[in-house]
DNA sequence: CTTTAGCACTCTCGAAAAGAGAGTGCCAGA
DNA sequence: TCTGGCACTCTCTTTTCGAGAGTGCTAAAG
């Protein structure tokens, strides 16, 4: 009966996909002929809805109920049936325009990016910061006063890495001394990695008279210990918003999805859990940072059970070699596909651009 | 009938509250009875309840349904009948010591307030980050190379408060370039508010030549921006956390609940809602902020009307007449008081009193 | 060999009905 | 003032039934 995926079929199963995901509801064989004006009967579709559904391509819930696509369906049409578009240039410059407004805080390009995501996919978004593509190294610190008996230490890493770190001084200090203890401990440490200033540390304490004085040594501490904990979360680190666009979608609304309702809150319950502690996440994460291009995951295909009704979507983002994160999409199965993807690849390239523009200079020459 | 609020009657209506708070169940007279061993038959009691709803701290649903309170009788148990308690010592220290481990990390703290509110509470928390009392009034800035064509300039202001801010640079800089440009901008600008900082540059800008270089004239710029960006959120600001752990309360769950699941799944929805936009906590904040000690907001007492069905317990915390925010917890009105209004004193003074350490030296010689 | 019309069959969804159970309100008596 | 008893009310659950949607199959037509 099935002899493989003719013409036609492959035109219906983009069709079945399409309906479904507008619609959120099974596809009925007269429902296609109808709204899309095929010139066979339905009789005719009904046969090649079988032998897509002998294929794997779509599934039925019951008897006689419509079809479904299943995860090799939807596989199959991001392959190979999907049109690639791009987002409208009204869109784009929208989104540029919103990105040029938080220039120079790149704290705030984390929120922006989830939010402008969050919004174009009608889902749920994720980001992760910017880190380093290797071991965290030590470019300098600058000590700054903020009061009498406390300091503002801003760590400064390669790559552009930034993190700053509150620290209560044990005596009034002027800011000459806060300067030059910055400064001897920059060119201490200067292109270290964490391991180099946690054993410079124990050799230093293992003298009888210390290299450096108490200030100095409160520093330094300060130092590893940030190091420590910023190589400790940076693996963890999720930044996820469009939870409320997310839950808006007719899967977690109970009288549309036509099922249980306490179904549809237990399945709220765990897509806040998964978007909260990144489980599930966890693997594909590192995955996308390794891969080029736009990566999508359908329902269970990589991950754990857990995800088996979600497609991801990812990309990396950043500087090659230099610093870069992951920014993508996460949503039921039944996603738009096409648009979700644009803008995933979109702003993850928008994003890049304008990282490279400020990182030039370390491109140019890179430092050893 | 109704004689006023008898001791038997507050008796009683601790009970109900305690035991509706419990088990998220309309109270029946037989079960008070049954589990408090009250030394009365059930019809005395339903006699009492009769007059506590007469008296409008109770209600009824149905005819033939127990008893629930209404938030006159929240508001009463809390005034006047609540246990007063505190958090055990263990809790204490526990909490005591997560503040500890991330001592320095000042933005850390507002996460880790929130998620141990959330937790201990078993709700919704909401922390807003530290904000001068008064003006933001610029005190020094820092520039730190981050590149060769990136700087990062750290914003010090009056009270600690700390912004950061990437820069692209148009040149190539020394950190002495950089230096000597912080320094004569912070001695321009020193004690100045925004306004002031406006005016400075018009008046910059209506001379012929100006008293600034280039570079300087754009940290200057940025300085202004970031002043004016800070300002403009600093009452919008609202951390949370503690979603998940308020949609396991039974009013999320509509098997528990004992009523239409779309409705919980509509409370969810607007639940979410509330912490991600704020909406409704707005006007209870600057409140807060106004007021000593624990606010107690029960129901649709003092807001809007989609906060009808949700308690907020808030406090200030930080340091009096120096920088100040507010955290606090929000669930549904059926919500342990007692633990939850200990909690939310012990976070607040336990972060005001760290704090206070470290503002030490500025409350002993307060500036101008 | 493919397409189509017709029709029986299956399964869900919604409404209506009926029964069980919980809890109250009230009355009369202690 | 308290208590036992009892009728009454209301909800919640389950069951039943009919309507409707959509398929699968078969037999005939192209």
């Amino acid at each position: 009966m099935s002899s493989g995926l003719t013409e036609r079929r492959q035109t219906i199963l983009k069709l079945v996909i399409q309906e479904f995901v507008e619609t959120a509801q099974p596809v009925a064989s007269e429902t296609l002929v109808r709204k899309y004006r095929l010139n066979v009967s339905p009789a005719t579709v009904r046969n090649e809805l079988a032998a897509l559904e002998e294929l794997g391509y779509l599934m039925h819930l019951h008897t006689s109920a419509g079809r479904v696509p299943t995860d090799i369906g939807y596989r199959f049409f991001v392959e190979n049936l999907m049109d690639r578009t791009t987002l409208s240039l009204p869109e784009q410059r929208m989104i540029r325009h919103q990105f040029y407004q938080v220039r120079g805080e790149l704290d705030q390009w984390i929120q922006l990016a989830g939010s402008v995501l969050a919004r174009t996919a009608q889902n749920a978004s994720v980001v992760t910061p910017l880190r380093s593509a290797d071991r965290l190294r030590f470019r300098q610190v600058e000590l700054v006063a903020i009061h009498d008996t406390m300091a503002l230490a801003v760590l400064v890493f390669h790559g552009g890495v930034v993190k700053q770190q509150t620290l209560a001084l044990d005596a009034v200090r002027s800011p000459d001394d806060l300067r030059r203890c910055a400064a001897r401990i920059s060119s201490v440490l200067a292109d270290l990695e964490l391991s180099d200033v946690e054993d410079l540390l124990t050799r230093d304490q293992q003298q009888e008279g210390s290299e450096f004085g108490d200030f100095e040594r409160q520093v330094l501490d300060l130092v590893a210990r940030a190091m420590d904990a910023f190589e400790a979360q940076a693996q963890e680190q999720i930044y996820s918003d469009g939870l409320i666009e997310m839950l808006s979608q007719p899967e977690f609304i109970p009288a549309l999805a036509r099922e249980d309702a306490e179904r549809a809150v237990e399945r709220m319950r765990r897509a806040l859990d998964i978007l909260k502690s990144g489980r599930g996440l966890g693997s594909l994460i590192p995955q996308a940072l390794a891969s080029d291009g736009v990566q999508v995951i359908i329902g269970g295909e990589n991950s754990a059970d857990e995800m088996r009704e979600y497609s991801v979507i990812l990309a990396r983002y950043g500087v090659e070699r230099a610093v870069t994160g992951v920014l993508g999409v996460i949503g039921p199965t039944r996603m738009a596909y096409p648009r979700s993807i644009s803008s995933v690849r979109y702003i993850s390239s928008l994003m890049s651009d304008l990282l490279a523009e400020l990182y030039q200079a370390d491109q140019r020459s890179p430092e050893s």
